[in-house]
DNA sequence: CTGAAAGCGCTAACAA
DNA sequence: TTGTTAGCGCTTTCAG
């Protein structure tokens, strides 16, 4: 900066106010500014820039897999979500691993992020690391939310979700002819827990299943029923990638999709419709979540880590395709 | 600092000596900054660390669209490989947008990245972005190069994964019999390019179709081959995900794979064995790949954007499944 | 409208 | 082993 100051004979003050556009100042000077910095191949150093301004026009996502095609869908969208505003959103993963998740908070929170969103990935482990980020900046948690912890949330309505697969089982599902089987995962985390819920509330006596979010857990569960001799059954997964596991395995054995097993999913990832046939399942409102999330970060700036905690839920939609078709009831 | 510092009696210097850990000093003395550091729950700030170290522990990953899973699978494993390097992983996605993606290079580079890897969108439009990087920062090209830039590379020999297809064709399929056709993309990254390229050294008189990478295409290009009246050939995809496309627009028309047609990937990604049957495909050597970009950076830390270039290609293998298998010749 | 100067938080010389 | 001090690159009062 120095450097560029000199070349445009003015002080290293005018070069910044230059740079960072907001400050008045005579056309001239600022386009023979912009000149030298141009010349001199000259890049700010945002570093610095933070230091001084306390703001670094950046948010941290801490997300439990990218390996995961919800997770990294989700990861997509808010970047995009925040494509319009100024600032940047940084994706780390967590790799499942409470100490990897706490590395990324402690990087993020050291590195000054206005604000952290973060996927948990345990619904206590990941307390205490929830609780260091709320501390230093404003935090968001996303999708999955650890109870009693003094952040804002942004999800999605997973009993909502199941209310609707229960009425389109009760719609097109003989339960007198077929068993109803909920392949789900361990309530480890709220979406986990609250899908869990939803389903037994809604069919209190089906059998229940759990394991962890992964499409291996959805192959193990289908050849276990296999194993048992159970050849026909409408099963509710608590995933797609659950979900896409249990086609797989009930196919590969020559089981029917959706003549001897319907499958239902829950997420509506991008893959789960190319799948033969293509999943009936739980469409979460990515891009209102997504929307909420920007909101929460902007109001954040003005009111930093004392305003209000907010709690936003999104109604999620039932996608009828062919793993569940509205037909032979 | 200026508080833990008075709160245990030393200077900052001290302060700042016992929590980056690598200087000597009386073990006493460290236990009690660090004990005052922590019930004044100080964080270091890495701002001020960075911009004095000229050093921020950091490598920035731009990625096209985190929403394909080869790209977020990619993401995944990079920031595996660093873990166990004190250097954190960010991952940015250019939302397959060139202006995005000149973003992207700016924030990393203006945040002064240790390192940044970038796999480019598009094979011609990222050189301008590349090159901005490689001035300011040792760049490595991931899965994708631009060609004649003057920085590292890191991918796969995807030529050599077309003669494993070619290989298996000739083994199993009879071409008099049955049409092959690539199903591929348009070569405006260095992949499809040299995945077209390989496809037609082997096979110089099959159709080809390009378009872009995705399922769309995959399915809009198998719903145009029955339209043509095709009832059965040897799909040869340039990724999976237009593999994936191909099969369910197949699947859904009641054609059967792999007795009416066969198909075969590229990339290896997860969804690909979920598929039913699970994807013929070439599996790039992700882990390999990802060490590769571990060991270029740690050696860009010493030598900074001086070094020697290096491009490095790993060999991917073909892993053979229902979708095209090892019989009826 | 522009310049001088202080200081964001930290670490590395250098001195003691 | 510890303290003093300068300064990383930037922005922003405060003067002019």
């Amino acid at each position: 900066m120095h450097d560029v100051a000199a070349h445009a004979g003015v002080s290293t003050a005018t070069v910044s106010r230059a740079l960072s556009g907001q400050r008045p100042m005579s056309p001239e000077l600022r386009e023979r500014v912009l000149l030298a910095a141009n010349t001199l191949g000259y890049r700010v150093n945002l570093l610095g820039r933070a230091l001084r301004r306390k703001r670094t026009s950046s948010v941290g996502l801490i997300v439990p897999d990218l390996d995961n095609p919800f997770f990294s869908s989700l990861a997509q969208h808010v970047g995009r979500s925040f494509g319009p505003s100024s600032i940047d959103v940084f994706t780390y993963s967590a790799d499942s691993d409470l100490d990897r998740e706490r590395r990324g908070v402690q990087s993020f929170i050291g590195r000054q992020v206005d604000g952290l969103v973060i996927i948990p990935s345990h619904e206590e482990g990941s307390a205490e690391n929830i609780t260091l980020a709320s501390e230093s900046v404003v935090t968001i948690q996303f999708d999955r939310r650890v109870p009693s912890m003094d952040t804002h949330f942004v999800g999605c309505d997973n009993r909502h979700g199941m209310k609707l697969v229960s009425t389109h089982i009760h719609d097109h599902v003989d339960l007198a002819r077929q068993p109803l089987i909920y392949v789900g995962a361990a309530p480890v985390s709220s979406s986990a827990h609250e899908r869990l819920d939803g389903f037994t509330k809604a069919f209190p006596h089906s059998r229940r299943m759990l394991g962890p979010f992964s499409a291996e857990w959805g192959q193990r569960a289908a050849m276990q029923l296999l194993e048992e001799e159970t050849r026909s059954a409408t099963i509710v997964a608590a995933a797609d990638v659950i979900a896409l596991g249990c086609m797989n395995a009930l196919q590969s054995r020559g089981l029917r999709v959706p003549e001897d097993f319907r499958v239902i999913g829950f997420d509506g990832v991008g893959v789960a419709f190319l799948a033969h046939p293509s999943l009936t399942t739980v469409r979460q409102p990515v891009e209102a979540m997504t929307t909420s999330i920007l909101e929460l970060i902007l109001n954040g700036l003005d009111e930093g880590v004392e305003g209000r905690r907010r709690s936003v839920r999104h109604k999620p939609e039932l996608l009828v395709n062919g793993s569940s078709p509205a037909r032979f009831v």
